[in-house]
RNA sequence: GGCAAGUUACCCAAGUGGCCAAAGGGAUCUGACUGUAAAUCAGCCGGCGUGAGCCUUCGGGGGUUCGAAUCCCUCACUUGCCA
Protein backbone atom coordinates (compact mmCIF):
# COMPACT_ATOMS: atom_id res chain seq x y z
CA UNK A 1 0.00 0.00 0.00
CA UNK A 2 1.20 3.72 -0.83
CA UNK A 3 1.99 5.66 2.37
CA UNK A 4 -0.23 8.22 2.00
CA UNK A 5 1.37 12.45 2.31
CA UNK A 6 -0.88 12.99 5.07
CA UNK A 7 1.28 9.70 7.11
CA UNK A 8 4.62 11.03 5.47
CA UNK A 9 4.45 14.09 7.20
CA UNK A 10 3.41 12.74 10.97
CA UNK A 11 6.02 13.24 13.27
CA UNK A 12 6.00 12.84 17.22
CA UNK A 13 7.41 16.31 19.33
CA UNK A 14 11.08 16.03 19.52
CA UNK A 15 10.74 18.23 22.27
CA UNK A 16 9.64 14.82 24.26
CA UNK A 17 12.59 13.02 25.08
CA UNK A 18 10.63 9.41 25.59
CA UNK A 19 7.40 8.47 24.00
CA UNK A 20 5.67 7.89 26.78
CA UNK A 21 6.36 11.48 28.22
CA UNK A 22 4.25 12.46 25.43
CA UNK A 23 1.44 10.25 25.60
CA UNK A 24 0.96 11.61 29.00
CA UNK A 25 1.05 14.86 27.97
CA UNK A 26 -1.29 14.41 25.74
CA UNK A 27 -3.18 12.62 28.31
CA UNK A 28 -3.44 9.34 26.28
CA UNK A 29 -2.09 7.44 29.70
CA UNK A 30 -5.25 6.93 31.64
CA UNK A 31 -3.88 3.20 33.23
CA UNK A 32 -0.77 1.45 32.45
CA UNK A 33 1.14 -1.61 34.12
CA UNK A 34 4.09 -0.73 36.08
CA UNK A 35 4.98 2.21 34.49
CA UNK A 36 9.42 1.99 34.84
CA UNK A 37 9.00 -1.05 33.19
CA UNK A 38 7.01 0.14 30.76
CA UNK A 39 9.29 3.14 30.04
CA UNK A 40 12.40 1.11 30.14
CA UNK A 41 10.79 -1.75 27.84
CA UNK A 42 10.18 1.38 25.01
CA UNK A 43 13.78 1.99 25.08
CA UNK A 44 13.69 -1.18 23.14
CA UNK A 45 11.92 -2.09 19.92
CA UNK A 46 8.51 -3.00 21.36
CA UNK A 47 5.55 -5.19 19.25
CA UNK A 48 2.29 -4.08 20.61
CA UNK A 49 -1.28 -4.65 19.17
CA UNK A 50 -4.69 -3.17 19.78
CA UNK A 51 -8.11 -4.69 18.99
CA UNK A 52 -10.50 -3.56 16.62
CA UNK A 53 -13.92 -5.30 17.11
CA UNK A 54 -16.48 -5.36 14.38
CA UNK A 55 -19.65 -4.38 15.84
CA UNK A 56 -20.38 -2.19 12.90
CA UNK A 57 -19.43 -1.61 9.22
CA UNK A 58 -17.12 1.37 10.19
CA UNK A 59 -14.61 2.57 12.73
CA UNK A 60 -16.16 5.53 14.48
CA UNK A 61 -13.87 8.53 16.60
CA UNK A 62 -13.40 6.13 19.62
CA UNK A 63 -11.20 3.94 17.37
CA UNK A 64 -9.43 7.17 15.78
CA UNK A 65 -8.34 7.36 19.63
CA UNK A 66 -6.63 4.03 19.32
CA UNK A 67 -5.30 4.13 15.84
CA UNK A 68 -3.67 7.56 16.65
CA UNK A 69 -2.28 6.29 19.94
CA UNK A 70 -0.80 3.32 17.59
CA UNK A 71 0.43 5.51 15.54
CA UNK A 72 2.44 7.45 17.35
CA UNK A 73 4.39 4.37 19.08
CA UNK A 74 4.88 3.63 15.77
CA UNK A 75 6.14 6.60 15.17
CA UNK A 76 8.93 6.35 18.30
CA UNK A 77 10.32 3.25 16.37
CA UNK A 78 7.74 0.16 17.88
CA UNK A 79 6.08 -2.15 16.26
CA UNK A 80 1.79 -2.52 15.39
CA UNK A 81 -0.34 -5.39 14.78
CA UNK A 82 -3.63 -4.08 14.42
CA UNK A 83 -6.18 -7.08 14.82
CA UNK A 84 -9.40 -7.08 13.51
CA UNK A 85 -11.49 -9.23 15.92
CA UNK A 86 -13.48 -11.77 13.55
CA UNK A 87 -13.80 -13.88 16.48
CA UNK A 88 -14.29 -11.56 19.52
CA UNK A 89 -16.75 -10.02 17.21
CA UNK A 90 -18.73 -12.39 16.91
CA UNK A 91 -18.72 -13.06 20.60
CA UNK A 92 -19.78 -9.47 21.59
CA UNK A 93 -17.93 -7.62 24.51
CA UNK A 94 -20.01 -7.47 27.65
CA UNK A 95 -22.00 -3.30 27.30
CA UNK A 96 -22.61 -2.05 30.73
CA UNK A 97 -26.17 -2.49 30.19
CA UNK A 98 -26.98 -4.90 28.09
CA UNK A 99 -26.68 -7.71 26.12
CA UNK A 100 -25.42 -7.96 22.61
CA UNK A 101 -27.46 -9.49 19.64
CA UNK A 102 -25.41 -11.58 17.68
CA UNK A 103 -24.56 -10.89 13.95
CA UNK A 104 -24.21 -12.89 11.23
CA UNK A 105 -20.95 -14.86 10.37
CA UNK A 106 -21.61 -13.34 7.04
CA UNK A 107 -21.88 -9.97 8.35
CA UNK A 108 -19.12 -9.89 10.86
CA UNK A 109 -16.80 -11.88 7.85
CA UNK A 110 -17.65 -8.44 5.66
CA UNK A 111 -17.45 -5.47 8.74
CA UNK A 112 -13.87 -7.07 9.57
CA UNK A 113 -12.44 -6.89 6.02
CA UNK A 114 -13.79 -2.75 5.94
CA UNK A 115 -12.31 -2.30 8.83
CA UNK A 116 -9.07 -3.87 7.95
CA UNK A 117 -9.24 -1.16 4.95
CA UNK A 118 -9.92 1.74 7.29
CA UNK A 119 -6.67 1.04 9.60
CA UNK A 120 -4.81 0.78 6.70
CA UNK A 121 -5.06 4.58 6.16
CA UNK A 122 -3.70 5.38 9.88
CA UNK A 123 -0.27 3.17 10.13
CA UNK A 124 2.75 2.87 8.18
CA UNK A 125 2.96 -0.43 6.39
CA UNK A 126 6.63 0.01 5.23
CA UNK A 127 9.88 0.43 6.58
CA UNK A 128 11.55 -0.79 9.58
CA UNK A 129 8.71 -1.65 11.60
CA UNK A 130 5.70 -1.75 9.55
CA UNK A 131 2.25 -2.42 10.77
CA UNK A 132 0.64 -5.83 10.42
CA UNK A 133 -3.23 -6.66 10.31
CA UNK A 134 -4.08 -9.36 11.84
CA UNK A 135 -7.82 -11.82 12.10
CA UNK A 136 -7.97 -13.67 15.57
CA UNK A 137 -10.65 -15.84 14.34
CA UNK A 138 -7.23 -17.62 12.33
CA UNK A 139 -6.12 -18.82 15.94
CA UNK A 140 -9.50 -19.34 17.18
CA UNK A 141 -11.63 -21.11 14.82
CA UNK A 142 -9.83 -24.19 14.66
CA UNK A 143 -9.72 -24.48 18.19
CA UNK A 144 -12.17 -27.24 19.46
CA UNK A 145 -14.15 -26.39 22.58
CA UNK A 146 -12.42 -29.16 24.79
CA UNK A 147 -8.90 -28.09 23.78
CA UNK A 148 -10.55 -24.18 24.55
CA UNK A 149 -11.75 -25.42 27.94
CA UNK A 150 -7.99 -27.62 28.73
CA UNK A 151 -5.44 -25.43 27.82
CA UNK A 152 -7.22 -21.81 28.32
CA UNK A 153 -10.10 -22.18 30.42
CA UNK A 154 -7.62 -24.00 33.11
CA UNK A 155 -5.77 -20.91 33.68
CA UNK A 156 -9.17 -18.88 34.14
CA UNK A 157 -10.39 -18.22 37.98
CA UNK A 158 -14.72 -17.68 37.63
CA UNK A 159 -14.22 -15.64 40.42
CA UNK A 160 -11.82 -13.00 38.96
CA UNK A 161 -13.99 -13.00 35.99
CA UNK A 162 -16.78 -12.09 37.86
CA UNK A 163 -15.10 -9.31 39.25
CA UNK A 164 -14.23 -7.48 36.19
CA UNK A 165 -15.97 -4.59 35.54
CA UNK A 166 -17.77 -5.39 32.70
CA UNK A 167 -18.91 -8.27 33.91
CA UNK A 168 -20.41 -7.32 37.65
CA UNK A 169 -22.11 -4.48 35.83
CA UNK A 170 -23.91 -6.53 34.04
CA UNK A 171 -24.38 -9.46 37.02
CA UNK A 172 -25.95 -6.43 39.10
CA UNK A 173 -28.12 -4.87 36.34
CA UNK A 174 -31.41 -6.27 35.42
CA UNK A 175 -30.52 -7.80 31.59
CA UNK A 176 -27.89 -10.48 33.32
CA UNK A 177 -25.10 -11.77 31.35
CA UNK A 178 -25.06 -14.35 28.77
CA UNK A 179 -22.29 -17.59 29.41
CA UNK A 180 -21.27 -16.07 25.56
CA UNK A 181 -20.33 -12.66 26.76
CA UNK A 182 -18.59 -13.50 29.82
CA UNK A 183 -16.54 -15.51 27.66
CA UNK A 184 -15.18 -12.75 25.72
CA UNK A 185 -12.26 -11.67 28.17
CA UNK A 186 -10.66 -15.69 27.80
CA UNK A 187 -10.88 -14.93 24.47
CA UNK A 188 -9.48 -11.45 24.29
CA UNK A 189 -6.62 -13.16 26.71
CA UNK A 190 -6.14 -15.39 23.98
CA UNK A 191 -5.23 -13.09 21.35
CA UNK A 192 -2.38 -11.41 23.56
CA UNK A 193 -1.04 -14.78 24.39
CA UNK A 194 -1.33 -15.80 20.44
CA UNK A 195 0.74 -12.26 19.33
CA UNK A 196 2.83 -13.36 22.18
CA UNK A 197 3.90 -16.64 21.16
CA UNK A 198 3.70 -15.31 16.97
CA UNK A 199 5.11 -12.38 17.39
CA UNK A 200 6.52 -11.97 20.69
CA UNK A 201 4.26 -9.06 21.02
CA UNK A 202 4.62 -7.36 24.55
CA UNK A 203 2.35 -4.52 24.70
CA UNK A 204 -1.41 -4.05 24.68
CA UNK A 205 -2.98 -0.75 24.40
CA UNK A 206 -6.58 -0.07 24.51
CA UNK A 207 -9.24 1.88 26.03
CA UNK A 208 -9.68 2.33 30.05
CA UNK A 209 -13.11 1.00 29.71
CA UNK A 210 -11.53 -2.45 27.86
CA UNK A 211 -8.90 -2.42 31.02
CA UNK A 212 -10.49 -5.66 32.46
CA UNK A 213 -9.76 -7.54 28.61
CA UNK A 214 -6.43 -5.85 28.54
CA UNK A 215 -5.71 -7.33 32.23
CA UNK A 216 -6.72 -10.82 31.35
CA UNK A 217 -4.44 -11.49 28.30
CA UNK A 218 -1.38 -9.97 30.62
CA UNK A 219 -2.18 -12.15 33.61
CA UNK A 220 -3.20 -15.13 31.07
CA UNK A 221 0.23 -14.64 29.40
CA UNK A 222 2.36 -14.22 33.17
CA UNK A 223 0.81 -17.62 33.82
CA UNK A 224 1.36 -19.84 30.81
CA UNK A 225 4.66 -17.93 29.86
CA UNK A 226 5.77 -16.64 33.28
CA UNK A 227 6.56 -13.35 31.49
CA UNK A 228 5.57 -9.87 32.24
CA UNK A 229 3.98 -7.77 29.60
CA UNK A 230 2.74 -4.30 29.37
CA UNK A 231 -0.80 -2.49 29.15
CA UNK A 232 -1.56 1.28 28.18
CA UNK A 233 -4.93 2.10 28.19
CA UNK A 234 -6.65 5.69 26.91
CA UNK A 235 -8.99 7.53 28.43
CA UNK A 236 -12.15 7.43 27.66
CA UNK A 237 -12.40 10.72 25.49
CA UNK A 238 -15.66 12.90 27.61
CA UNK A 239 -16.53 16.27 27.04
CA UNK A 240 -16.44 18.96 29.28
CA UNK A 241 -20.30 19.33 29.67
CA UNK A 242 -20.89 15.81 30.47
CA UNK A 243 -22.43 14.80 27.40
CA UNK A 244 -21.34 11.87 25.22
CA UNK A 245 -18.39 12.56 22.71
CA UNK A 246 -18.49 11.46 19.30
CA UNK A 247 -21.94 12.12 18.62
CA UNK A 248 -23.74 14.59 16.48
CA UNK A 249 -27.22 15.09 16.62
CA UNK A 250 -27.28 11.92 18.18
CA UNK A 251 -25.67 10.10 15.65
CA UNK A 252 -22.43 8.54 15.70
CA UNK A 253 -19.39 10.25 13.46
CA UNK A 254 -17.85 7.27 11.76
CA UNK A 255 -14.72 7.22 9.65
CA UNK A 256 -16.12 6.07 6.55
CA UNK A 257 -17.23 8.20 4.15
CA UNK A 258 -20.28 6.93 3.26
CA UNK A 259 -21.46 7.01 6.32
CA UNK A 260 -19.94 10.34 7.73
CA UNK A 261 -19.27 12.98 4.91
CA UNK A 262 -16.09 14.81 5.11
CA UNK A 263 -18.17 17.69 5.90
CA UNK A 264 -19.81 16.50 8.45
CA UNK A 265 -16.45 15.64 9.96
CA UNK A 266 -14.73 19.04 9.64
CA UNK A 267 -18.49 20.59 11.22
CA UNK A 268 -18.48 18.18 14.36
CA UNK A 269 -14.72 19.63 14.88
CA UNK A 270 -15.52 22.84 14.43
CA UNK A 271 -18.49 23.15 16.90
CA UNK A 272 -15.90 21.49 19.73
CA UNK A 273 -16.88 22.96 22.92
CA UNK A 274 -13.95 25.90 24.03
CA UNK A 275 -13.48 23.79 27.20
CA UNK A 276 -12.52 20.86 25.16
CA UNK A 277 -10.65 21.90 22.44
CA UNK A 278 -7.34 21.99 23.71
CA UNK A 279 -8.00 18.67 24.70
CA UNK A 280 -8.87 17.05 21.20
CA UNK A 281 -6.01 18.85 20.02
CA UNK A 282 -3.24 16.60 21.58
CA UNK A 283 -5.20 13.36 21.07
CA UNK A 284 -6.52 13.58 17.57
CA UNK A 285 -3.78 15.35 16.03
CA UNK A 286 -0.08 15.16 15.45
CA UNK A 287 0.42 19.49 16.33
CA UNK A 288 3.47 19.73 18.69
CA UNK A 289 3.29 21.02 22.24
CA UNK A 290 4.12 24.48 20.88
CA UNK A 291 1.77 24.92 18.64
CA UNK A 292 -0.66 23.34 20.54
CA UNK A 293 0.00 26.01 23.47
CA UNK A 294 0.14 28.83 20.49
CA UNK A 295 -3.70 27.92 19.92
CA UNK A 296 -4.66 27.79 23.59
CA UNK A 297 -3.62 31.17 24.08
CA UNK A 298 -5.79 32.14 21.35
CA UNK A 299 -8.83 30.19 22.87
CA UNK A 300 -7.94 32.76 25.75
CA UNK A 301 -7.62 36.26 24.19
CA UNK A 302 -9.97 35.48 21.16
CA UNK A 303 -12.28 32.66 21.48
CA UNK A 304 -14.78 34.06 19.03
CA UNK A 305 -12.20 33.34 16.24
CA UNK A 306 -12.07 29.99 16.98
CA UNK A 307 -8.50 29.38 15.69
CA UNK A 308 -8.34 26.23 17.80
CA UNK A 309 -11.11 25.04 16.58
CA UNK A 310 -10.82 25.61 12.48
CA UNK A 311 -7.30 24.12 13.28
CA UNK A 312 -8.82 20.85 14.55
CA UNK A 313 -11.36 20.25 11.98
CA UNK A 314 -8.98 20.98 9.24
CA UNK A 315 -6.07 18.53 10.87
CA UNK A 316 -8.65 15.53 11.93
CA UNK A 317 -10.75 15.42 8.84
CA UNK A 318 -7.19 15.36 6.74
CA UNK A 319 -6.21 12.42 9.10
CA UNK A 320 -9.57 10.37 8.05
CA UNK A 321 -10.06 11.90 4.63
CA UNK A 322 -7.56 13.29 2.44
CA UNK A 323 -6.38 16.81 2.75
CA UNK A 324 -8.32 17.52 -0.57
CA UNK A 325 -11.57 16.59 1.20
CA UNK A 326 -10.78 18.75 4.92
CA UNK A 327 -10.00 22.09 1.75
CA UNK A 328 -13.11 21.19 0.63
CA UNK A 329 -14.87 20.57 3.86
CA UNK A 330 -13.51 23.78 4.89
CA UNK A 331 -14.09 26.12 1.65
CA UNK A 332 -17.68 24.57 2.11
CA UNK A 333 -17.99 25.65 5.52
CA UNK A 334 -16.66 29.12 4.50
CA UNK A 335 -18.92 30.03 1.71
CA UNK A 336 -21.68 28.70 3.67
CA UNK A 337 -21.75 30.23 7.30
CA UNK A 338 -20.04 33.26 5.97
CA UNK A 339 -21.48 36.48 6.00
CA UNK A 340 -22.21 37.11 2.68
CA UNK A 341 -24.98 36.81 0.84
CA UNK A 342 -25.11 32.42 -1.16
CA UNK A 343 -26.06 34.66 -4.77
CA UNK A 344 -22.75 35.96 -4.90
CA UNK A 345 -20.81 33.22 -5.24
CA UNK A 346 -20.30 31.91 -8.35
CA UNK A 347 -21.85 28.58 -9.68
CA UNK A 348 -19.18 26.20 -9.41
CA UNK A 349 -18.53 27.20 -5.59
CA UNK A 350 -21.64 26.94 -5.08
CA UNK A 351 -21.89 23.32 -6.61
CA UNK A 352 -18.97 22.19 -5.35
CA UNK A 353 -19.80 23.03 -1.84
CA UNK A 354 -23.36 21.76 -1.95
CA UNK A 355 -22.13 18.26 -2.91
CA UNK A 356 -20.07 18.37 0.22
CA UNK A 357 -23.47 18.40 2.08
CA UNK A 358 -26.11 16.14 2.23
CA UNK A 359 -28.39 16.70 -1.05
CA UNK A 360 -31.08 15.96 -3.29
CA UNK A 361 -32.49 16.03 -7.09
CA UNK A 362 -35.87 17.29 -7.18
CA UNK A 363 -37.82 18.84 -10.11
CA UNK A 364 -38.85 22.43 -10.36
CA UNK A 365 -41.82 23.85 -8.38
CA UNK A 366 -41.60 20.81 -5.31
CA UNK A 367 -42.21 22.28 -1.86
CA UNK A 368 -39.53 23.55 0.97
CA UNK A 369 -41.23 20.04 3.01
CA UNK A 370 -40.65 17.78 0.22
CA UNK A 371 -37.17 19.36 0.03
CA UNK A 372 -36.80 18.82 3.73
CA UNK A 373 -37.48 14.84 3.60
CA UNK A 374 -35.65 14.37 0.64
CA UNK A 375 -32.19 15.25 1.55
CA UNK A 376 -33.18 13.91 4.71
CA UNK A 377 -33.19 17.32 6.93
CA UNK A 378 -36.17 15.57 8.50
CA UNK A 379 -37.72 12.07 9.30
CA UNK A 380 -41.26 12.84 7.76
CA UNK A 381 -43.67 15.36 6.41
CA UNK A 382 -44.93 16.12 9.67
CA UNK A 383 -41.48 16.79 11.10
CA UNK A 384 -40.51 19.01 8.61
CA UNK A 385 -44.38 20.61 9.48
CA UNK A 386 -43.13 21.07 12.99
CA UNK A 387 -40.12 22.23 11.67
CA UNK A 388 -41.25 25.17 9.61
CA UNK A 389 -43.78 26.80 12.19
CA UNK A 390 -41.07 26.55 14.74
CA UNK A 391 -39.44 29.31 12.57
CA UNK A 392 -36.10 26.73 12.25
CA UNK A 393 -36.81 26.08 8.23
CA UNK A 394 -34.20 28.79 5.88
CA UNK A 395 -34.06 28.72 2.06
CA UNK A 396 -30.84 30.39 1.30
CA UNK A 397 -30.66 32.09 4.76
CA UNK A 398 -33.70 33.40 4.21
CA UNK A 399 -36.42 32.05 6.77
CA UNK A 400 -39.45 30.11 5.37
CA UNK A 401 -42.51 31.21 7.14
CA UNK A 402 -45.63 28.78 5.41
CA UNK A 403 -45.28 25.77 5.76
CA UNK A 404 -46.58 25.26 1.88
CA UNK A 405 -44.22 27.37 0.57
CA UNK A 406 -42.02 26.88 -2.45
CA UNK A 407 -38.83 27.69 -4.22
CA UNK A 408 -39.37 31.30 -4.88
CA UNK A 409 -35.68 31.65 -6.46
CA UNK A 410 -33.09 29.61 -6.76
CA UNK A 411 -29.37 30.34 -7.04
CA UNK A 412 -27.09 30.28 -9.93
CA UNK A 413 -27.04 27.07 -11.28
CA UNK A 414 -30.60 26.59 -10.36
CA UNK A 415 -29.83 25.36 -6.95
CA UNK A 416 -30.47 26.19 -3.37
CA UNK A 417 -29.67 25.75 0.38
CA UNK A 418 -32.04 24.66 3.02
CA UNK A 419 -31.38 24.47 6.34
CA UNK A 420 -32.87 23.13 9.56
CA UNK A 421 -31.58 25.31 12.42
CA UNK A 422 -28.33 27.10 12.13
CA UNK A 423 -25.95 24.00 11.85
CA UNK A 424 -27.99 21.76 9.18
CA UNK A 425 -27.79 22.34 5.67
CA UNK A 426 -29.13 20.90 2.59
CA UNK A 427 -28.47 21.31 -1.72
CA UNK A 428 -30.89 20.68 -3.77
CA UNK A 429 -30.26 20.43 -7.18
CA UNK A 430 -33.38 21.04 -9.36
CA UNK A 431 -34.01 19.21 -12.45
CA UNK A 432 -36.74 18.60 -15.08
C1' G B 1 -36.74 -29.00 37.11
C1' G B 2 -40.04 -25.92 40.79
C1' C B 3 -41.86 -21.11 42.59
C1' A B 4 -42.19 -15.82 42.08
C1' A B 5 -41.63 -11.20 39.62
C1' G B 6 -40.96 -8.88 35.09
C1' U B 7 -40.75 -7.52 29.29
C1' U B 8 -44.19 -0.06 27.74
C1' A B 9 -41.84 4.57 22.49
C1' C B 10 -34.00 6.45 21.92
C1' C B 11 -33.00 5.42 27.61
C1' C B 12 -35.27 5.28 32.62
C1' A B 13 -40.24 4.88 34.10
C1' A B 14 -45.98 5.50 35.19
C1' G B 15 -50.31 3.30 33.44
C1' U B 16 -53.81 -2.63 35.61
C1' G B 17 -60.83 -2.68 30.67
C1' G B 18 -63.00 2.93 27.68
C1' C B 19 -61.04 10.01 29.23
C1' C B 20 -54.12 6.06 26.08
C1' A B 21 -50.40 7.84 20.79
C1' A B 22 -49.95 6.34 26.19
C1' A B 23 -48.04 10.58 32.78
C1' G B 24 -43.09 12.00 34.49
C1' G B 25 -37.71 12.36 33.94
C1' G B 26 -33.38 12.14 30.84
C1' A B 27 -31.24 12.35 25.94
C1' U B 28 -31.79 14.22 20.96
C1' C B 29 -33.80 18.26 18.09
C1' U B 30 -35.60 23.53 17.57
C1' G B 31 -36.18 28.87 19.13
C1' A B 32 -34.27 33.18 22.02
C1' C B 33 -29.29 34.94 23.68
C1' U B 34 -24.28 34.14 21.31
C1' G B 35 -18.89 33.20 18.57
C1' U B 36 -21.61 27.65 13.69
C1' A B 37 -19.20 27.92 21.77
C1' A B 38 -20.93 27.12 26.92
C1' A B 39 -24.64 28.29 30.49
C1' U B 40 -29.83 29.77 30.90
C1' C B 41 -35.03 30.07 29.58
C1' A B 42 -38.87 28.27 26.16
C1' G B 43 -40.95 24.73 22.58
C1' C B 44 -41.15 20.09 19.78
C1' C B 45 -40.45 15.09 20.57
C1' G B 46 -44.91 7.50 16.39
C1' G B 47 -46.75 8.09 11.10
C1' C B 48 -50.27 10.20 7.48
C1' G B 49 -53.33 14.34 7.07
C1' U B 50 -56.95 20.35 5.31
C1' G B 51 -54.89 21.17 13.62
C1' A B 52 -61.68 17.49 12.76
C1' G B 53 -59.86 12.71 11.57
C1' C B 54 -57.29 8.20 10.16
C1' C B 55 -53.28 4.41 10.61
C1' U B 56 -49.39 1.65 13.41
C1' U B 57 -47.28 0.92 18.54
C1' C B 58 -47.08 -1.12 24.86
C1' G B 59 -42.01 -8.88 24.11
C1' G B 60 -44.37 -12.82 19.91
C1' G B 61 -48.88 -15.50 18.75
C1' G B 62 -53.96 -16.64 19.97
C1' G B 63 -58.54 -15.56 22.78
C1' U B 64 -62.54 -12.92 25.92
C1' U B 65 -65.16 -8.11 25.14
C1' C B 66 -69.14 -3.29 21.85
C1' G B 67 -64.07 -1.90 23.41
C1' A B 68 -57.48 -4.31 25.86
C1' A B 69 -50.96 -1.69 27.08
C1' U B 70 -54.56 -3.20 30.86
C1' C B 71 -58.36 -9.76 31.55
C1' C B 72 -57.35 -15.19 29.87
C1' C B 73 -54.16 -18.96 27.19
C1' U B 74 -49.56 -19.92 25.07
C1' C B 75 -44.49 -19.24 23.43
C1' A B 76 -39.87 -16.58 23.98
C1' C B 77 -36.60 -13.86 26.91
C1' U B 78 -34.89 -11.48 31.70
C1' U B 79 -34.28 -11.35 37.07
C1' G B 80 -34.61 -13.49 41.99
C1' C B 81 -35.36 -17.65 45.28
C1' C B 82 -35.47 -23.08 45.77
C1' A B 83 -33.47 -27.87 43.79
Amino acid sequence: MATSQTLQAQSNDSSFSHILDELQWRGLVALSTDEKELRSALNGKVTYYCGFDPTAPSLHLGNLVQLLTMRRLQLAGHQPLAIVGGATGLIGDPKPNAERTLNDKSTVAEWVSKLAEQTKRFLDFSGSNPAKIVNNLDWTEGYSAIDFLREIGKHYRVGKMLSKDAVSARLNSDAGISYTEFSYQILQGLDFLELFRRHNCTLQTGGSDQWGNLTSGADLIHKVEGKSVHLIATPLITNADGKKFGKSEGNAIWLDAELTSPYAMYQFWLNTDDADVIDRLKVFTFLSRSEIAELEKGVREEPQARAAQRRLALAVTELVHSLEDALAAEKASLALFGSGDLSQLDEKTLKTALSELPNANLPYGSSVVQALVATGLVDSNGAAKRAIQQGSVSVNKVKVESEDSTFSSLLPGDVAVVSRGKKNLAGVFFTK
